[in-house]
DNA sequence: CTTAGTGCAAACTGTTTGCAGAGGG
DNA sequence: CCCTCTGCAAACAGTTTGCACTAAG
């Protein structure tokens, strides 16, 4: 099966590199609308599924219920705000993690593991502030 | 708000923990439904939702579709199997991550993290070597 | 030309919710 | 008796799929 580059494709492909975000299917339908107004989200949903399965982006396994993709093939860490979702790379080194940490398996063939930071990020924290100023008035 | 111990509650807590497994709310209706034939799924996600609330479960922020359930609150890491979606217990050293090994959080207040193995169950694995055996036949 | 890709609508999966009635404490 | 909990059905969110048509190579 061989990949053909159309024009939704290419124009999926660029809205996600520059966005520089780990962004939902949904919310690159957004995106891409603006100049392509008659796309379908099935067909946003289609190419990202297809553009990682050939490795050109990254299908995000994170917690939570959508699934965000990444523009950035390369290995790494992320971390996710526990209030809006909202991701981003974080530094981990991960050569911390060998394989000689891992106790019983249990019969399993341990393929890879993934890393991922919870938190709260710094606009959700600005407006955790302001709630509780609000709060204190009363 | 108190919670009352209800016998579908009772029942959906018992399953449970007698699976000794991370049973995914569907799984855990069958069961339940055994011995409660008229109780809904909905009273099962509301009880599992309420019971993980309260700390006497866990839910897995596992990758993947389905939200599985813990009876063991100890924290421990997990294992899945990327074929069958079967989750594992495994012992890890969370020690090996210690809050100096992450890098730049970008503003982010880290509250935790999760490690997450990924792997091949031994009854997929088994499976696996056979339908290579009939593929070699052919 | 051939066949991968598209838009649309409809299906599907997992989960949540509104409501009226049941039953724990 | 009160108020949390239940069963049911219907709604919901995110994602996938069948189909006839379009367009890349």
């Amino acid at each position: 099966m061989q990949l053909r580059m159309t024009n939704q494709r290419e124009i999926i492909l660029k809205e996600l590199r520059k966005s520089r975000q780990h962004l939902t299917a949904d919310e690159l339908y957004e995106r891409v609308k603006k100049s392509m107004p008659r796309i379908s989200l099935a067909t946003v949903y289609r190419n990202l599924e297809t553009l990682s399965a050939a490795g050109i982006i990254t299908k995000l396994e994170i917690s939570g219920r959508q699934k965000r993709f990444d523009w950035d093939v390369s290995q790494h860490d992320h971390i996710y705000c526990g209030q809006c979702n909202r991701v981003d790379n974080i530094d981990f080194d991960r050569e911390l993690i060998g394989h000689s940490a891992i106790g019983s398996p249990i019969g399993y063939q341990v393929t890879g593991y993934r890393v991922e930071f919870v938190g709260i990020c710094s606009s959700c924290k600005k407006k955790n502030e302001k709630t509780k100023e609000k709060n204190q008035e009363r």
